[in-house]
DNA sequence: CGAGATTCATGTGAAGTATACCTTTAGGCTTAA
DNA sequence: AAGCCTAAAGGTATACTTCACATGAATCTCGTA
């Protein structure tokens, strides 16, 4: 018996066609970025005042998900703190990405979140906002260091919040005597600065730098490059990189995209136990990204998100024609006593709608049917394939 | 026939409520001298 | 007497509700050609 699950350990781990799967990893950090040079000078050059003790100037870097921002900030980061321990030189940067559902939501947990990251402790909740703010304050001028905060994907919070904590963010230098703090902003969306009030654009936009996209070519150069340390000799066929990339290409030239794609093709081959990656397996990885991402979406949802979701799937099956929240608040009202959970409010209901919208599970603009009134015209903006597999998450999760 | 006025079905904003959780404070109990 | 624990008091954030008003184009109304 033991020796059984030996073996299949054994061939487990000698079968694996991986040398280091950990590269193809997004939380991985290589040791050279490739066409990211000429960012990563700007970047530097613009924090290196922090290295002679002054402030560098407050940062804005733009760029679609997956064009190395992040990883070239952090790159710059590791590079300065570095340099930084070399000299002696005090000097703190700190990495936040407002993405994170639990973080996100609101300015509390944010400040909570830095604090927390700057070795203070914050109760989840049951504080005043200000407080909070104080003992941010407060912690920053204990380190008595410059500080250069590092705010990935700050649209998100902004959106969610609204851009008046950007504004005590940028004012934050005012209150404090001891310290210099500099705020690096990342961005996803180009027009993002546009949106801001216009006393934090001038102070959080004192310089910008924008991320292109990768185009196939240096997606390629980039795949290459680690492919070569994670993957074992002659594994890959030939022209699953160049489709790995052109796939990514597609989507505004995504790295990670193309990385994940290429991990998961991998992983994928060697589950069929496969001695080579196909490009049988890209398409494969490809569907297994987009069911993976949705379905953990969902799965985490709240559940009078998942009640309204479900409803709108169900009623989407049934008429054909397109959908609008009175009839899937009725719906949804069935569903409740189904599922023996409460009702909400339309006023609420209306909301989540919204939330989901913007989740990216739905499409649901507003449109106005003349003298049949205003409403949401609802449709479902996942694939048919993912659907099912949606449902049965649902129902396990809702008890149906 | 065309310009306003109406109308519908919900969107949306503001303010209020219930719940969960936090800190502070004061009283009571334990402990060590 | 000092130290520790507990319960109550006083606060806040969050998710939701209630109330009330805002929307915007199809449709209606009515004056005019």
């Amino acid at each position: 018996m033991v020796s059984d699950i030996n073996k299949i350990f054994d061939s487990f781990s000698n079968d694996t066609l991986f040398i280091n799967k950990f590269i193809l990893q997004t939380s991985y950090s290589p040791g050279k970025i490739p066409h990211r040079d000429n960012q990563i000078e700007q970047v530097a050059s613009i924090l290196a005042p922090a290295l002679r003790g002054e402030k560098p100037s407050n940062l804005f870097v733009y760029g679609q998900t997956g064009t190395g921002k992040t990883l070239s900030i952090q790159f710059v980061k590791n590079e300065i703190l570095k340099r930084a321990k070399e000299n002696n030189l005090p000097l703190r940067i700190e990495y936040l990405n407002c993405k994170m559902r639990k973080i996100s939501d609101t300015e509390y947990r944010i400040f909570a979140e830095l604090i927390k990251k700057l070795g203070g402790n914050v109760p989840a909740t049951g504080l005043p906002t200000d407080q909070v703010y104080n003992k941010f304050i407060e912690i920053i001028e204990k380190e008595k260091r410059p500080i250069i905060l590092i705010l990935d994907e700050i649209d998100q919070a902004v959106k969610k919040i609204s851009d008046g904590f950007l504004y005590n963010l940028t004012r934050l230098n005012s209150e404090l005597s001891q310290t210099q703090i500099s705020i690096i902003g990342i961005s996803n969306d180009l027009k993002f600065l546009d949106s801001l009030d216009p006393r934090v654009r001038s102070s959080l936009g004192e310089e910008e730098i924008v991320f292109p996209p990768y185009n196939a070519i240096q997606l390629q150069d980039i795949l290459k490059e680690r492919a070569e340390q994670a993957f074992k000799k002659n594994v890959l066929d030939n022209g699953v990189i160049a489709k790995c990339a052109a796939y990514a290409a597609r989507e505004h030239g995504d790295a990670r995209r193309a990385l994940d794609l290429l991990r998961v093709s991998g992983e994928l081959a060697e589950r069929q136990g496969c001695k080579k990656v196909t490009i049988e397996h890209l398409d494969l990885a490809n569907e297994k990204i987009d069911k993976d991402k949705i379905t953990d979406v969902v799965s985490s949802a709240p559940k009078q998100f998942q009640l309204t979701l479900f409803s709108i799937i169900n009623l989407t099956e049934k008429t054909k024609e397109k959908i609008y929240t009175g009839e899937v608040y009725n719906v949804y009202n069935e569903m409740c006593s189904k599922a023996k959970t409460e009702v909400l409010t339309q006023r609420r209901f209306s909301d989540i709608i919204g939330e989901l919208d913007m989740m990216g599970l739905i499409n649901a603009p507003v449109i106005s049917k003349g003298r049949h009134g205003r409403t949401r015209e609802i449709k479902l903006s996942v694939a048919n394939n993912i659907i099912e597999k949606i449902k049965v998450i649902l129902k396990e999760s809702l008890g149906l």
